[in-house]
DNA sequence: CGAGATACTTAGCACGACCTCC
DNA sequence: GGAGGTCGTGCTAAGTATCTCG
């Protein structure tokens, strides 16, 4: 109710005609690249905006400040109070708090906030209190588009001859050409739904061309030199690039939320690019094509200013003022699929957090109720209900596998599958009560597993095999929502992802609550840290987080063997070198060797000393047994890790504060385990209590 | 109800920044 | 100080879950 009353678009209100006007007064204006237009469309189009603005807000415009361009103190005042990068995160904006204070931010040097105060009143009030109000004020800067395209002329062949193509079409091409030479250009999909797409444009002429005798390779070798090109850029010049990137991104990634400054996530609007789908997708080569402005809707609160669209001579679809959602910007993009694309905060950001740490909350609420859950789910094994044995057999393996529960998907994306729906193929009843796992799942991950089930589950699991063909159904009579359904019934809230996130939190304590018995506090950080990855690893293998070995996997282990054969060789000659030494008292052999160990060309150096004393030969001994041990363990991780993700499990599913304690009580520093960007993301955890537990 | 819409989380990969090792 | 490797981050695809509507 209260949403709706808030999703009214801008141009019903009264006070906002702004894409109208926007729209009919600027067809002609010079349409080229964003990166042009977020910087220069300064003073004679600008003056255009800001008429319609001003009428809007009083004074909301929102600038792109450029270095040249410090005359306005306006806009020096409030840039800097939205911008992305300063933000301190639990200061708030300008001291008070709340709405009041967001206004104030915003308006620091305008009037815009006489205005809005009385919008704010006529409607909001009732609203605030209850239901799923996510914010009280939201502001930003709006979205970034990417450049147009800009014709390089470099043609392709057809039938050997060089081929003039028009502008869409040199687009296209040249996306495909970035392809030549990856995986992508061999599968007969990609190819076959691209070229249909390319000869299209041709329109009534496409029966003219043949694919297959277009020749891309010259374009191909165009993006090639222009690679090599910017590469070769001067340090300057990268630099003043690397300046100009993060002042565009410190001005869009610049929000106020309820008063705090907060950071935007990803704001570029994803650029047309052939579609690259995971596994075998049906769609993979088609054109997702341009996102124009007037497809973006902006959600902003009623009383902030509207941000400006960067496109000349473009507007916005809609303004809304949807406070029940999180989202800062939104479009629909039908090109390859139809789907909903979303602008939100980034991950660091409070609204982002809360809803993380009640994720880990909620799975803490299951792991205090398993015990009766699964009770729950082991009666319903038994029953004589069709339905309630595969619900509860359903549920064991969401519980037991840490399977996600599988929603019904399209003939139009790549057929992979969840729990609920599985089928009779992906399965193998063993001996033993063993059941063998073998299927597809998200982005096309293979599950292969097979587990020793209870002897209920593997006779319900041969049931629900019995007169079925491959491609049927193993759970005929449930699906995802029936599923979690049945899981309301159990906790309030309860859904088949939390159980995923409580198994994984669950086993990280677990492993990590070993360290006593491990010894840890005798070991080096290096140590240390390896046991926190084998924990993490358990983590991840039981999610089936899983990454593809790299092309030149075996090369580098192949190296890290070599390497370690020469320490070995060096260390047996230390100790021949060594007994030498004490016949004769004093070392007549002081010397060195210079190794190459010569690969493809390249070359490293390894430099073996024998040293003419006996105290330093034992060094030596001592400096190189350490190396062997690292350059193994290294090795051993390397191989471990060789298909496993870690960072998934990371991310998504162990509670930081199990991590944050962890590294407290074993005095192991925290950037050692989360990187820069998830410290940011879980700084609601870092200052958790040592006998804090999942 | 069931299908499509909507909103938000989870996922792997490419690539570039950074680090290390001589 | 530069090549080679590692690792983090950005990007966007692909899930889950719920809501809405005929």
């Amino acid at each position: 109710m209260s949403s709706k009353k808030n999703t009214k678009k801008v141009s019903d209100s009264e006070d906002d005609d702004f894409e109208e006007e926007e729209d009919g007064s600027e067809g002609s204006e010079e349409e080229d690249s964003a990166e042009n237009s977020v910087k220069e469309e300064e003073d004679e189009e600008d003056s255009d905006d800001n008429d319609i603005k001003e009428e809007d807000n009083g004074d909301a415009k929102i600038e792109v400040k450029d270095e040249n361009n410090d005359d306005d103190d306006e806009e020096e005042e409030f840039k800097p109070s939205i911008s992305g990068n300063k933000r301190k995160n639990d200061t708030p904006v300008e001291k008070s708090a709340g709405l009041v204070n967001a206004k104030q931010v915003k308006t620091s040097g305008g009037d815009a906030i006489k205005k809005p105060v009385q919008k704010q009143q006529d409607s909001d009030d009732e609203d605030d209190e209850n239901s799923d109000i996510k914010w009280k004020y939201l502001e930003h800067h709006g979205v970034l588009f990417p450049d147009y395209w800009q014709k390089h002329n470099v043609r392709p062949r057809y039938d050997g001859k060089p081929f003039d193509l028009d502008l869409y079409q040199e687009e296209m091409a040249t996306y495909w050409s970035q392809t030549l030479g990856t995986d992508w250009e061999h599968k007969a999909k990609y190819r076959e739904n691209f070229s249909k797409q390319f000869l299209e444009t041709f329109g009534s002429n496409k029966g003219k061309y043949d694919f297959d005798k277009f020749d891309f390779t010259p374009i191909k070798i165009h993006l090639d030199e222009q690679r090599e090109l910017r590469k070769n850029r001067s340090k300057e010049e990268k630099n003043q690039e690397k300046l100009k990137k993060e002042k565009l991104s410190d001005y869009y990634a610049g929000a106020i939320l309820d008063g705090f400054r907060e950071k935007v996530g990803q704001f570029m609007i994803e650029p047309p690019t052939l579609f690259k789908g995971r596994g075998e997708h049906p769609k993979m080569g088609l054109m997702k094509g341009r996102i124009q402005p007037e497809a973006v809707v902006i959600n902003i609160a009623k009383d902030a200013p509207v941000p400006k669209c960067s496109v000349p001579g473009h507007g916005w679809s809609e303004i809304v003022h949807k406070q029940d959602v999180t989202w800062l910007a939104s479009y629909k993009d039908d090109s390859v699929k139809k789907q909903h694309k979303y602008i939100f905060l980034s991950a660091e950001s409070k609204l982002k957090a809360e809803n993380d740490k009640k994720k880990y909350e909620k799975a803490r609420r299951l792991k205090n109720l398993i015990g009766s859950i699964r009770e729950n789910y082991e009666r319903k094994l038994k029953s004589s209900e069709p339905i309630d044995r595969q619900l509860g057999t359903a549920t064991y393996l969401i519980d037991k596998l840490a399977l996600r529960v599988g929603n019904e998907k399209s003939e139009e994306e790549a057929d992979t599958v969840g729990c609920c729906s599985l089928r009779v193929e992906h399965i193998q009843v063993l001996d033993n009560f063993q059941i063998g796992f073998d299927f597809l799942g998200k982005d096309s991950m293979r599950y292969q597993n097979t587990v020793k089930v209870t002897e209920i589950v593997w006779k319900n699991m041969q049931a629900f095999t019995k007169n079925k063909k491959r491609q049927d159904d193993l759970f005929d009579r449930i699906d995802a929502s029936s599923l979690n359904e049945y899981l309301k019934s159990q906790m309030e809230g309860l859904t088949a992802k939390v159980f995923r996130t409580y198994n994984a939190s669950h086993t990280l304590q677990q492993e990590l609550d070993k360290a006593n018995e491990e010894g840890l506090d005798k070991m080096d950080l290096k140590d240390k840290l390896n046991f926190y990855d084998e924990a993490n690893r358990n983590v991840a293998i039981l999610c089936n987080h899983q990454k593809t070995v790299g092309k030149n996997f075996d090369v580098m282990v192949g190296k890290m063997e070599q390497r370690i054969n020469v320490y070995k060789e060096y260390e047996k000659e230390l100790h021949t070198h060594l007994n030498k030494c004490k016949k004769n008292g004093v070392n007549p052999y002081e010397k060195e060797v210079i190794l190459e160990e010569k690969d493809d060309g390249k070359h490293k150096m390894f430099v073996k000393k024998f040293p003419g004393t006996k105290e330093k030969i034992q060094e030596a001994i001592e400096k190189i047994k350490k190396k062997i041990d690292e350059e193994q363990n290294k090795k051993q991780s390397k191989e471990k890790n060789k298909e496993i993700a870690l960072g998934t499990s990371k991310t998504n599913y162990n509670d930081p504060r199990i991590s944050v304690v962890w590294c407290k009580k074993w005095e192991v520093p925290v950037e050692k385990v989360f990187p820069k960007t998830l410290i940011a993301k879980f700084v609601w955890a870092m200052d958790t209590d040592l006998d804090w537990s999942f």
